[in-house]
DNA sequence: ATGCGGACCTGTTAGC
DNA sequence: TGCTAACAGGTCCGCA
């Protein structure tokens, strides 16, 4: 479920609910996620402040005066603040309670998510120390692009997929954005002109935002519900749209399988 | 350094 | 209708 836009959406759902509240207990149900829950958190972070909570990349981060929590939501995971008392769920694997008896409950059926702590600073953290700029930042952008894909044979798609090129561009936003600019997916990323990487970058850059506005429409009580796909899925161009005419030209959007993803794409317009 | 494929999981849907 | 297989929005890791 979660790309950039959710991740954002979900981020700027809880933050209000988190930002200066004390931690009261961390209940962990199930360590089993991509890698064990550390279980010496619970003594750690009870009674800790929360200072900020913010993302980098796919990233949530949720600082303490003592460390840094690392959230991951992989491809099943999902955040929601509840009453304490409301009785966990199937996957509901980890609970953050707080002094108000409110809790940020983690669901994540697949378990392909992350919860872990860092007591330093958590942008030198092992799993963030490579990540490539921020999609929406002014440190995106084509001449970036353009040089560090200069003598890459890697098909485009999975070079912007890449997040030590750039961070938050999922499989969703990689077929949008590369329609939008015009480039066949399997273009070799070296292969790509800085005109094209102009037209790429805005197109994602557009992709992004768009859907961080239309989930921040959509955007429900995050104390209440799930965080939903919402309404992006309606403005998709050629992702999960298989055979179907390309809004551009008509023809038949092709499908085909590049780095073990689905990737969706119109041979007419994407050269 | 780069590029590729496998791995980690469960739930939902397509197909027979 | 019921069973099975394929597939899903992520990304790390190890190997060639």
């Amino acid at each position: 479920m979660p790309e950039l836009p959710e991740v954002e959406t979900t981020l700027r759902g809880i933050k209000p609910h988190l930002q200066g509240k004390t931690i009261d207990a961390i209940i962990i149900r199930d360590r089993r996620l991509r890698w064990p829950v550390p279980l010496t958190i619970r003594k750690k972070l009870a009674g800790q402040l929360i200072d900020n909570i913010d993302r980098r990349g796919k990233y949530l981060l949720l600082h303490t005066q003592v460390g840094t929590v690392i959230m991951h939501l992989g491809m099943s995971g999902s955040l929601r603040v509840i009453d304490s008392a409301v009785v966990p769920e199937k996957h509901d694997h980890i609970d953050i309670v707080l002094e108000n008896h409110k809790a940020l409950r983690l669901r994540d059926p697949r378990r392909f998510g992350c919860v872990l702590f860092t007591a330093t600073d958590p942008l030198k953290h092992k799993l963030l120390a490579d990540l490539g700029p921020e999609p929406l930042s002014d440190d995106f952008n084509s001449d970036y692009l353009y040089k560090k894909s200069r003598k890459r044979k890697l098909a485009i798609k999975l070079f912007i997929m890449d997040s030590k090129i750039v961070v938050g561009v999922g499989n969703i936003y990689a077929n949008e954005a590369l329609f939008l600019a015009g480039i066949h997916p399997r273009r070799a990323a070296g292969k790509v002109s800085r005109e094209s990487y102009e037209k790429l970058v805005t197109a994602i850059k557009q992709v992004l935002s768009a859907a961080i506005k239309a989930g921040g429409t959509s955007l429900r009580d995050f104390t209440r519900s799930v965080c939903k796909p919402g309404d992006f899925k309606q403005s998709l161009r050629v992702y999960d749209k298989k055979s179907e005419p390309c809004p551009v030209c008509g023809k038949p959007i092709s499908h085909a399988v590049i780095g073990q993803r689905s990737t969706y794409y119109c041979t007419q317009c994407q050269k």
